[in-house]
Formats: structure tokens, sequence, C-alpha cells
DNA sequence: CAGTGGTCTAGACCACGAA
DNA sequence: TCGTGGTCTAGACCACTGC
């Protein structure tokens, strides 16, 4: 493990334990340092890090606070790859409906930027928070990159098999959102009525090298969507 | 004008200019730093800052590639403040409501951390995309921050305001989104039905101090309503 | 194993905020 | 004016990719 993000585990770490509130002011940059026994460049990529995170902000010629959003029972919308960490006190189960090997639809292979005769896994499941339903979930998988799936990797977290299992690299994703009504079948799903509000979102995946291994659409129940995003200064 | 955002912003130039392609490779950090003149901390900080900002993606051993999303007419969940940019091919135009001196109720103290007798500047007002409604914007700014507030103001970008015309610098903000069924009076100023989809999004943005200076519920027509979020590793 | 991106260091100097 | 965070440099060394 890299010095700055051990280090960042171990600040974030404090800053839970302590239970810190938004505004509280970290030690300064040199008693950093010493501290940890690094040079400035590695705590600058410490603080540089968690900052990305949200969990601080910096204020030049002032300090290092710490940012908290206060909001609970919130998904966040960049940490993807299942909602584990946002919903930890939630009990989230799944039901497949479907699982088989397909090949993609047009819209599939233009997302996954794959050729129509090659070969996908297409996966349709239900996911439960507390028993309830939660989301209505497509997703076709790339399979010369997902070579194998089964119900039981299916039925738990697809995304901890892709990286432990197969020791893929996630590196970034594109996520779309769209507000609509629901068609009969997505209320019958979710049992909801049909044109009750949804929220779509489609989102694709890519390894660190750039290839688009994951594409997904999710039909959430609007009763229990609840989403939040920390955005940065560097976009203003 | 930093020398990393002056050559971030040269090399964004470059990529638009010459259409450059998802996956389009760039020249390796060693031409870059001969390029410009620089070190190559200076060159791995403009190419952190194209990251962040989801222009390009790096791979390690390999090279520095070009991201791109394909889709067009989605609205930028992160780059807030207005969507100038994203919706640059379309004609936005605002109707105020109300705009007016306020004490904030007990929700709007809690998300500006204000004391219940102090001030805010309370606006209302409608936006429209190529005429049709996008959406209805209430908006509460702490007036110990935001001083100053006008009709003339308020129907062009706040926000342009509070950065030029105030010289405030804005930090971070906190998203949140929620989807559920639109009430009456909303209905009637979006021009919909009863009980049609809406998305809400509920933002507090901040000063690079930490100090929350707007509050802004904005409920979107969902026909007009499309998101796009774009997702880094660190998260993964 | 060559090419390429990433980490880390030590130190000079700059820019902003608060007193 | 001083304390603090931010930029920039030059260079050593590490780690991953792909031929």
């Amino acid at each position: 493990m890299l010095k700055y993000q051990q280090i960042a585990e171990e600040m974030e770490r404090y800053i839970e334990d302590h239970g810190l509130k938004q505004g509280s002011k970290l030690p300064v940059i040199e008693a950093l340092m010493k501290q940890y026994g690094v040079s400035k460049s590695t705590i600058i990529k410490t603080l540089e890090l968690l900052e990305k995170k949200g969990i601080i902000f910096q204020v030049r010629g002032s300090g290092i606070f710490v940012r908290r959003q206060n909001r609970k029972g919130y998904i966040s919308l960049l940490s993807n790859q299942g909602f584990k960490k946002d919903l930890e006190d939630y009990v989230l189960t799944s039901k497949i409906i479907e699982l088989e090997v397909r090949k993609p639809t047009e819209e599939v292979s233009i997302n996954l930027n794959m050729d129509l005769n090659e070969d996908v896994y297409y996966v349709k499941r239900i996911r439960y928070i507390n028993g309830q339903t939660l989301c209505l979930e497509e997703s076709w998988y790339n399979k010369s990159i997902i070579t194998y799936l089964n119900k039981e990797i299916v039925s738990e977290s697809i995304f901890h098999y892709i990286t432990e299992g197969l020791g893929l690299k996630v590196g970034f994703s594109d996520v779309y959102l769209q507000v609509d009504k629901l068609n009969e079948e997505e209320a019958a799903f979710l049992g909801l009525e049909k044109d009750a509000p949804k929220l779509l979102v489609e989102s694709i995946f890519h390894l660190t090298n750039g290839q688009p291994f994951d594409f997904s659409k999710v039909t959430y129940n609007y009763q229990q969507s609840q989403f939040f995003i920390q955005a940065n200064s560097h976009f203003f």
C-alpha cells in the first residue's frame, strides 16, 4: 500500500473515530509531515485524495477542515459498484429473474463498443432493501472480459467478483439519469402502480485501460430512492 | 494564471479542436514536458486536473488517452452553477415569481447554518428551455454573505454575479436528489398534470472557506430532465 | 525488458487569510 | 506581518503494460 493511501486511511479513521464535525480544524501540513515522517508532497497527495472523497476541504492561508454531509440514508451516485457502504445499516437482497448469454442489441453494442455477433452476459434482477423493492436492474457484460458468471455470483456482489475473483481493475464510469413513468412490466416487478414516477440510471463501467465491460439500466422505486453527490471546486 | 491550468486549457482546446475521440492517445509525459518547457510534476498536475474533469484517463505503463462521453443534451450534475455549458445550443430564460428578504425557516436555517432571526434572500423562479418549462427553482441566500440582489441580477446568472460582482469564491457543494410526484402548485407552474413525476434536487453551496451561502430546491420537469455524471476510480 | 506513468523527496518561492 | 496552504523544480526510484 502506498504511503499517501495509508496516511489517508489513518486520517479518515481518526476523523470517524473522534466524530469530528464539519468545520473541525485538522493539524497543519508541517505537523502532519512530522507526525507521519514523510515529505510535504506526500502529505499534499494525501490531502488531495481526502478532498476528492469529500472528507476534508482546504483553505489557503487558513487550514485544513473536516467536511461532512449530514443526511443519512442517501445513496452516493459516485461510489457506484453497489450501495454497500452507503446503506450499511440496511438489509440488501436480490432476486434473479434472468441470467443468460446473448448477442447484444444495437444499443448494448454501442455502449459496450462491441460487434453485434459477440457474446454478452445478460442479468436481470430485483434488489430489495429491508424487504421493500429498491430497483429493477438489467446489466450486460462483455463476455470476452467477464468470462464467467453463475447464479451464485450474481446473487451476491458482482463487482466484488470482478475485482477479486477475476482480478480486473475498474477505472471510471459514465452515469446517465432520467425521470419518467413506470411501464406496466416495471410497475409489476417493483410492486407499484403503472405511471408512477421512476428514476432510470444508465451506467457504463470501464476498466482502467478504458475498455467498457458493463452497461446497466437500473429503474429505481421512487419511494426508496434518495441520492447524493459531493461536488468540488474544480468544476466552477 | 497558474502554469498547470494554462497547459490544461491548451490541451483541452487541442482535443476539442482536433475532435479527438475516446481512446485517442496523447503524447507521453516526457514529450509534454519538453513541449511546454516545465517539470514532470507540473505536467502530472495538469493531467490530474484533466482527469478530474473527465477529459482524459491515464493508464500506467501504457499512456494518456482521451475520455469522451458521447451523449448530447444531458445536464452535468457536477458542474452546477447553471447549465450554461451543458446546454449551449439551447435558449434558456427565466421568469421571477418572488424575490424578497425573509427570515429562514427551520429547514433553511439548518442547511445554511444560520440563526432563525438572521436575514435571507428568497428567490423563486421558473426556468425555460426553448420556451418549455425546465424547472421550478427556490433558493435561499445568506444575506450577510450575499448582501444585495435585485430583479435584474436574478433574471440573469446569479452565480456569475456572486463570483464576478461580489468577488466571492465558490468552494464545494452537496447535492441531494429525490424522485416524487408533483403537487398541484408545482404542476401548475410547470404546466404538467398533478402527480406527474418530478426530480427534486436540493443543493447547498459553500464558499471556499466552508461557509454555506446558498440553499436551493429545484423541481425539474421530467420531460426535459436528462443528467449525467462522470465518476472516477478513486471511489472504487 | 523497454517504455511509460506514479510515488516520493527536499527545498525554493508564491498567494492568501487572519490578526 | 506571519502562518498556512499551493506551485514548481530536478531527480531518484518504483510498478505496470505490452511487445
